[in-house]
DNA sequence: CGGCCAACATACTAACTAGTTTGTTTCTTT
DNA sequence: AAAGAAACAAACTAGTTAGTATGTTGGCCG
């Protein structure tokens, strides 16, 4: 791994915030340097294609992204026990990270998803995404084996949809053009679990 | 409006197509004229620029992609008269008709908020979409004169919802490469919309 | 039948694109 | 101190880009 703040990293950081608002292929190479002050000896010193960045990219992401989620879950994991609990919380923290932000939110995955990404990098993110429904399912499993659910729901369906929720969101946003529809949907599938998962959920309002 | 096959929509039907699996920049106004086998002084006797295709392109969008949700609409309006069957009947046929399609499934505005479009264009593309949600939210609120909700929602809340949920369903299925999840995702919706309204949800899994 | 215009085709241009080649600096290693 | 390699800079290239300028065709209309 660069060292960092190295040039190489410079590159990567650059690049991505000129990707989430122009796009792969409406970023070029040109524009990343001239957002750098490196020259094109520097790029392709580290990376030996324009697609090879955008892997590199991908890859980045995945860590990155992987671990601001992890660090909420991980600080709620601690405050307390209960799975649903720790979901619901999980959810909340969530959204309010991303009210806390001021620029438009935004997923690399969901920007290459509608481009025509190279085989490669193709393939990584679906292992990638893959990997997140698998781990998210898991905590769904854990709620379900200790609450059980009103309809008959898959622990895989609920973890696609909370990232789906997300990505939702992220477009939404950018339609819109106000960052605050990222929290909004997520209260929504905040919502949608607890009507699925807690015992008394809804009950105040029947009476 | 031209006519039916004319040229012009000749190039918005390739075009459309290309964005679909390029993306706006990643598709040239080259490889829209070699799909459709026109010349340049064609495309620029028909558009003055490739922003106005992209113009062009986000307005027959609105037009043929509300059409198509509209037609399912009326189609069940016309079989039913409950609000709330209505709309859930709605998302099912939604769901089905996705399952039908085979070619990958996306949303031209989701493809274009990961792009830097002209200001006209993501002017267009906001009003539109508030639009959409003031005709869903309609929706919602006569279901919930008629059906008092579980937990306090709000009609505009769950018309974005619904919108958020289809857009989350394209980016997974472009991610996961299965077009399926689009259905998977509004049946989890569905489930969202049955648990907040629907008064014996969930009650025969409890006993 | 002559003119006129919509609907193109052909050939061009200037700027930009990713990528290459070669040269330079600085650090490290022996 | 010599040698090499890491980390760039500068200048170049071939292909592609959006856009233009000009030429051609067929049909309609008075």
């Amino acid at each position: 791994m660069a060292p960092r703040n190295s040039s190489k990293n410079l590159i990567l950081d650059k690049a991505y915030e000129l990707v989430m608002v122009n796009g792969y292929a409406g970023t070029s190479i040109d524009m990343i340097l001239q957002a750098t002050g490196l020259t094109k000896g520097a790029f392709f010193y580290h990376f030996k294609s324009k697609t090879d960045l955008g892997m590199e990219l991908a890859r980045r992401y995945v860590n990155q992204d992987s671990s601001k989620f992890y660090r909420i879950i991980q600080a709620v994991d601690k405050q307390m026990e209960d799975p649903l609990e720790r979901n619901l919380v999980f959810i909340e923290r969530l959204a309010e990270w991303y009210e806390g932000q001021t620029n438009m939110p935004g997923c690399l995955f969901a920007s290459f998803s509608y481009y025509k990404v190279s085989d490669e990098t193709a393939l990584f993110m679906k292992k990638a995404q893959r990997k997140w429904r698998k781990f998210y399912s898991q905590r769904y499993e854990e709620i379900m084996q200790q609450y059980p659910p009103r309809i008959p729901v898959r622990s895989e369906d609920l973890a696609d949809h909370f990232m789906g929720t997300v990505e939702g969101g992220f477009v939404l946003s950018r339609i819109y053009q106000q960052p605050e529809h990222v929290a909004m949907q997520l209260r929504q599938f905040k919502n949608y679990v607890q009507l699925i998962f807690e015992p008394e959920a809804g009950q105040a309002a029947r009476g």
